[in-house]
DNA sequence: AGAGGTTACGGGCAGCGTAAGGATC
DNA sequence: GATCCTTACGCTGCCCGTAACCTCT
């Protein structure tokens, strides 16, 4: 009689129509998981899958097949989330984080994790938005805290938090009193996120004016570099002011008013939808508690900063 | 994460509510079971059994693993049903069966199983019914043909056919024309089934009246035996006519009409309930088909026979 | 003492990884 | 020749069975 492995090796060779990615998917070798599915077809007498040159298809049998593997993973993820002691649930979560987390909570999510799943071994990649989406949808990670929400049906979001946008200068950086007019702006070095994220194509959209010259902006892939380059002086850098929390309270930075409206930044924590992914369901629900935490504490901070600013 | 075998183990311990009894159906050895339940405790973290002196009780959390493990089992088991290929069905089905049936087509439905489902192996156990019935609650058996529904409700009864009752005699067996009233039958032997039997119960109250001596009731384990012992005179036997078809068409017996009303004797294939048990199902419906065809071949034997009685 | 479950230990085999093979573009 | 799946083969580790042990009645 078949084993869930089998269904489980099944269910991902059909899902990613490959033998080859269906073995990363599930670190194993590609021969392993011919092995387990030429097994499955021998054990049901039935071809479940087309081996065409390029990429297989699955066969009238093997959507039958699929139906029943997904109901039962499905099953087996339920029962493990409903009855299994946290501390018992181990495996590998392999998380995308964009900066802006890194500086913000990421810390502490992982204490966290570790102390609800002492067994859970979490693999971090930090990168921006776009390739972390990108990553999300080939498989290569299960759980990322990003930017914006994912808008592939196969992809589940929920709500970390908004953060604001805000310009952030040195205090002594020479610019008009606040509010600052778009003129000045677009004349000042401003430092932010990387050139294919949202609000560096936010930002873009906001100050191109066509009677104007376009702004300077500098993209930048490292948070820290950018907040770096804003206490050298280099420039005003469009940051959500929880990441300079303490810049802002020794008054090494203080933040800008303009007549610019920022977008807020959207943070979710997206990952696909499959019947194996319940850890990174519950990693995600923890992630939710912690950002909620940590909006708490550094709200209050950041009211004040504006008050100093003006 | 668990696999099925351990939840099939579990399921059958939880059921049987004992470790070696769990390890006699699955066919190995108690301390297998033992290590698998400690296995799947181990994975969960949670303790599934109290294990009292006196066999073992489900803690709440294995209550709530039991209904996972049926429902996963069940689904296992349609899959199989739904798009295996009978020829890759495999395995040991313990089928009872009640003499006559023997003597009636249990040849055919074995070679109609080999055919159907080549790799199925038949273990076959010929009992009287009460004793079958035993064996199916004890799980000794996977399917059983026996006499009368098992009003068990965990059993799952399938009608196979009525054979009507009859007396039958030697042509020059002494008895009054036809038809043969009850004093008469009360005064000659008849030999028939086992004590503990439906058709024994039945005539011994259909033949005991207050006013006349105890009928003399040869019960007998074996029906070739009856057979034997009604063709060497010996006395009348009650047995369903089709049995005896051979020996009707040459003349060697007749059935004798008598002011008795016989009841008909009713087959069923009966199988215990269970999330595993798909190839009795199926088993039992060859089954219905074998004795309907033989019903239909016999029937007119049967009618002739009667009026050569008569 | 006997029934029932656990622990200890040795052997067999399933399933994995490495490496070579074959088909199709 | 590149890509992708299959076949061959040796090895590891799991799981099973035997046997000894523990506990409760």
């Amino acid at each position: 009689m078949p084993d869930l492995r089998s269904l489980e090796v099944f269910y991902w060779v059909a899902r990613l129509k490959s033998f080859r990615r269906a073995s990363e998917k599930l670190n194993t070798t590609q021969p392993a998981v011919s092995q387990r599915i030429a097994g499955l077809e021998q054990e049901l007498g039935v071809r479940l899958f087309d081996r065409a040159s390029r990429g297989v298809s699955l066969t009238g049998k093997g959507l039958e097949l699929l139906s029943y593997a997904e109901r039962m993973l499905l099953l087996r993820t339920e029962m493990m989330a409903a009855l299994a002691e946290p501390a018992a649930l181990s495996g590998v979560v392999r998380v995308g984080v964009a900066e802006t987390i890194v500086h913000m909570w990421l810390s502490r999510f992982v204490e966290r994790v570790h102390a609800v799943y002492p067994s859970v071994t979490l693999d971090i990649d930090v990168d921006i938005s776009p390739n972390l989406r990108d990553a999300l949808v080939a498989h290569e990670i299960d759980l990322a805290f990003l930017l914006g929400p994912v808008s592939d049906p196969r992809m589940a979001n929920a709500e970390l938090a908004r953060y604001p946008l805000a310009f952030a200068a040195r205090p002594d950086f020479p610019l008009p009193p606040d509010p600052v007019p778009v003129s000045a702006l677009i004349a000042t070095p401003i430092i932010t996120y990387p050139r294919t994220t949202r609000p560096y194509l936010a930002l873009k959209d906001l100050l191109t004016r066509a009677d104007l010259p376009p702004p300077r902006l500098y993209p930048n892939a490292s948070l820290s570099t950018i907040v770096r380059m804003t206490l050298d002086g280099i420039g005003v850098s469009v940051i959500p002011p929880v990441v300079i929390a303490r810049e802002l309270e020794e008054g090494l930075l203080r933040l800008v008013r303009s007549e610019v409206d920022l977008p807020d930044l959207v943070f979710t924590a997206t990952y696909p939808v499959a019947p194996d992914n319940m850890l990174a369901r519950a990693l995600a629900e923890i992630a939710r508690t912690i950002a909620a935490e940590n909006h708490a504490e550094t709200a209050s901070v950041i009211r004040q900063s504006y008050r100093k600013g003006s």
